[in-house]
DNA sequence: AATTGTGAAATTGTTCACAGCA
DNA sequence: TGCTGTGAACAATTTCACAATT
């Protein structure tokens, strides 16, 4: 009844951010959100329904509606959202209205691939600084950055004003990287190794592994294959 | 009451799918634990009990019975769990006890890394084919393995009994590939292209976003901030 | 007529707590 | 005694359904 936030607001969303809890399942959605408008901007579309973003990420009508409903009142009863200004809220709402530095540790294949990953640099991520513990590697420029010794990392991540390092070494030195790392003031990680990374409670890490996810492909198809075989 | 479950048995696992619906992150976890169970092995345990996994990987005890106790009754009460047969039954149950056939298209930055990529290998995960679409590129061998021409995935995909594929081509052209995958024949795909996929309801695709996985750490960052300012 | 925003209901996932067993 | 396996309690998330609004 008390309608004390059906009010709509200019900048509730930063307000809402603290009133309610959001979990990583939407804050997740409000990505694919962020790319469905991009996407559906470029088609000429002005105006979306939770219905055309739903129908094109798989999702319900009404999950749109949830997960936007926690950040404020962005659209309008019987018309829907203003594409391009809900795609600039969700940008905002996510943090990547800014630069972000971001320095990469273990410049081996993948480490280099993530270098030259377009996404990264195209949302705001921009790997201002590399590291590597090979001496053949360190002092090399690679893509227009120098190669630092693993050992500078803290020194760096202050000079350099890092706020997220990508973890791309091998599953044995991860932990004393991400320890130095911690050491430094880093709070986000993102892990490439396929191990489980310890950190105080006020650090963020996004563990990627990618072996995890053939795995799960893979009892998909095993699962699906006794489906068929009617196993007693 | 009646417990026609509850009798222990040998093979239970795959019984086991047929009777209960398996969450999508209790999948997950089995990988976690496969991987713990691995590097717990190494450190001289013999057997392992649920809070030893738990402690490991922050999870609680009760959610590692739970999600053992859905494939099975592997444990030994007042014991623990024998670690290297549960190991071993996890692996079966995740369809990791055997060779898997993986296609990969497109041999860029990203692809190149995953063709190196140890833990693939390692786990059972075998790269057989290489597809790209730059006349450069096809017919050259990487690591061993000779580049084919993209259109010839259908005709590979069958040849070379591949039964996953991986997807590292650029956004634009990830449904047309994946629509070939499908059409001959494909279950199975490891997306990395910042799209999502639309296929068929018995085919299975993750897509890995790792432009996503950076905006959940900015997300973190960003409310952190927001909460230590204090915003009104 | 169309579509949002949101309490309430339904569903799904997690943790508790304890009987059962080595 | 110690620890598993599991039904029951609890918590979180999703979906429903509808009043509110344009």
């Amino acid at each position: 009844m008390n309608s004390k936030r059906t009010q709509a607001g200019t900048d509730q969303a930063v307000a809402a951010f603290s009133r309610r809890r959001i979990s990583d399942s939407t804050i997740r959605r409000l990505s694919v959100y962020y790319r469905a408008l991009g996407a559906l901007e470029v088609e000429g579309y002005h105006t979306v329904s939770s219905r055309d973003l739903a129908d094109r990420e798989k999702l319900t009508p009404a999950q749109v509606r949830k997960d936007l409903s926690a950040f404020g009142s962005f659209g309008t009863r019987g018309l829907g959202y203003p594409a391009s200004e809900l795609r600039a809220r969700i940008g905002k709402i996510l943090g990547i209205d800014r630069e972000w530095n971001v320095g990469l540790v273990g410049v081996g294949h993948l480490g280099s691939a993530l270098v030259s990953y377009k996404e990264f640099q195209k949302q705001g991520f921009t790997i201002r600084a590399l590291f590597d513990n090979d001496q053949r590697k360190i002092g090399s420029n690679h893509k227009g950055v120098i190669i630092a010794d693993v050992k500078d990392l803290a020194a760096e991540i202050k000079k350099r004003k890092l706020s997220m390092i990508i973890i791309a070494v091998p599953a044995s030195v991860a932990q004393p990287v991400c320890d130095m790392a911690v050491q430094a003031g880093i709070k986000a990680m993102l892990n490439f190794a396929p191990v489980s990374l310890k950190v105080p409670s006020d650090v963020v890490v996004r563990t990627e592994n990618m072996a995890m996810e053939l795995e799960f492909l893979s009892f998909q198809l095993s699962n699906r294959a006794a489906k068929e075989r009617g196993s007693a």
